[in-house]
DNA sequence: ACATTAATTGTGT
DNA sequence: ACACAATTAATGT
């Protein structure tokens, strides 16, 4: 099974590797996958399903990073892993999902033996900088108007669901921001026709696919 | 079905 | 940013 998935990415050896060290693990929705200050161990592997990876200042306010979906693994954790340093963020599940568990001591072990497995690491953090690059611009430069808006398509993207079940606490939490900006923007794209609000949720009008 | 309560959202200062 | 008002959902009776 897991071999419709990673055929085209790792050769058949690589993936029985995978078959063999690697744990399976079914998670649901709002599951707390890894949190700050934890040893890691293990680098994920994403089957299906979307994690979001953020960050915590001291004051306790959090800073959504990026979604990790199908195929991907997270740069942040395979660099703590070759540090063996401890984990500077915190994973939860988006959305109900499964992944593979891979044990941090193979991580070098094949970057040594696979190429397809050196190639995929070097692959994602180059896709991870460029991402965070431009998470930085928008952070720097764009309004706030702005930043809820791709806030807003990106999760409709990731979910895969023009319905988004968040409450403007959780949206201004992940935006660094404060619940009474996120209802008057909020209130702004609704009367722009961009959005339609009810309790507990949201739709996205205007889908581009 | 109704009343109570808790959580979410709206608004004025 | 804060306080409070209004609205809605959840729960028990």
């Amino acid at each position: 099974m897991l071999t419709d998935k990673f055929s085209f990415i790792f050769e058949k050896e690589l993936i029985e590797e995978i078959c063999l060290s690697g744990k399976l693990g079914n998670f649901s929705a709002a599951d707390v996958l890894i949190d700050l200050g934890q040893r890691i161990e293990y680098i994920p592997l994403i089957l299906s399903g979307s994690i979001k990876i953020m960050t915590e200042d001291k004051e306790g306010n959090e800073l959504l990073l990026y979604y990790l979906e199908l195929g991907d693994t997270c740069a942040v954790t395979l660099n703590c892993c070759s540090k063996a340093s401890n984990s500077t963020i915190r994973a939860t599940c988006e959305t109900d999902c499964q992944l593979v568990f891979i044990p941090a001591e193979k991580l070098e072990e094949w970057m040594v033996s696979y190429k397809s497995w050196r190639n995929f690491i070097l692959q994602s953090y180059h896709e991870r900088l460029g991402e965070m690059l431009n998470a930085v611009d928008v952070l720097a430069f764009d309004n706030m108007e702005e930043r809820l808006y791709k806030y807003l398509k990106n999760k409709v993207l990731v979910n895969g669901n023009p319905d988004l079940q968040v409450t403007h606490l959780e949206i201004a939490n992940d935006l660094h921001s404060s619940r009474v900006v996120i209802s008057r923007l909020m209130k702004k794209l609704e009367l722009d026709g961009k959005i339609r609000q009810h309790r507990n949720r949201i739709e996205f009008l205007e889908m581009i696919s």
